[in-house]
DNA sequence: ACCTGAACACCGTTCAAGT
DNA sequence: ACCTGAACACCGTTCAAGT
């Protein structure tokens, strides 16, 4: 069942391989040469199997979205912080998983299961699920980013009177989800 | 009146020409190499300045985020749009803009341009200003992001059912500022 | 079909040495 | 004080050649 598997890596298996990297060290000791080294192989290898690094990234990107899950059946309602929740979960779940995202391409807005999903919470309110989707990003941007600062060392103690991350991001969700459900937004 | 200077460059000229440079090429060809030849000089050169790139980009930051201009007086108002208006602004007055503030750790949250205009227009409410800064962040970083890749030819055409940034941006100000000005936020 | 070997054109950074 | 010269340890990518 299967499909053909005459070599010795396929693509889902260097995505796999590099997720593990990338959550191990980080996305800057993701180069093509190390992901290379751990499989085993030459760099050039890699190019057999991908058209180039953006390329093998994307892929990546794409294997971190899928744990957003499927979108909800038609006529199920899913609330705006939920969605928003398994969104921002998802590009937690890896090691600067938001950049990874962020820097492919896989938020051409349209088609993306985070879009959908919340499309799906915000009565198909296509400019709404966008913003949405980019305070999402953002907010989980600079987690991860400061995360790997603190681990750096660099980083100055959370400042004590900085809002917690979490507060934060529910702040946000609450101001959003209050603004929706008015009607003068978009549907005009 | 100014500082002494007996070498040919000193910081603030350096940062000059890496803005430039990044406005012309994009972040991925502001390199320090290129830099330093664009100054006629050395690489090794420019370590005498700055510390690493990293303190380079922080420096690039900083100058990209002062055109947000002055904090408002205490006492004057600022409205949620106008504040997060100008704040983009800054941001796509150059190229990758919000990708240099980003990377570099000038949004560590507390003494920010950024974050105190915010708070101004917020009534001092931390959290909702650091969301609000994260969605402006998202949203910019995702605009420049697309124009790079189109720019680059690899883009699909935008979509015509994708809304446009205005709208996206205006959307989210709107949800934003309609849920802020409501007491159980963070007033307690 | 899938991979090796070798090369090309780059990077950021360090450090002795010059002036 | 400020810069050069040279080196170190890397990058992504291409391409002929092997199997």
């Amino acid at each position: 069942m299967t499909p053909a598997r005459t070599g010795r890596h396929d693509r889902e298996h260097i995505v796999s391989v590099a997720l593990d990297l990338l959550d191990r060290f980080g996305l800057p000791d993701l180069t093509m040469r190390r992901l290379a080294a751990e499989l085993d192989v030459q760099p050039s290898a890699l190019y057999w199997h991908f058209s180039s690094k953006q390329d093998l990234l994307a892929a990546v990107a794409e294997r971190i979205l899928s744990r957003i899950g499927a979108p909800p059946e038609p006529g199920t309602t899913v609330s705006l912080p939920d969605a928003a929740r398994r969104i921002r979960d998802a590009l937690l779940a890896y090691r600067d998983g938001a950049e990874v995202v962020m820097s492919s391409a896989a938020l051409r807005p349209g088609p993306s299961r985070a879009h959908d999903l919340l499309l799906a919470a915000l009565d198909e309110d296509a400019a709404a699920a966008t913003a949405v989707l980019q305070f999402v990003l953002g907010h989980t941007l600079i987690v991860q980013q400061r995360m790997h600062a603190e681990s750096h060392g660099a980083a100055a103690p959370p400042s004590a009177d900085s809002p917690v991350d979490q507060d934060v991001f529910a702040t946000g969700l609450a101001l959003l989800s209050r603004g929706a459900g008015r009607s003068a937004v978009s549907q005009g």
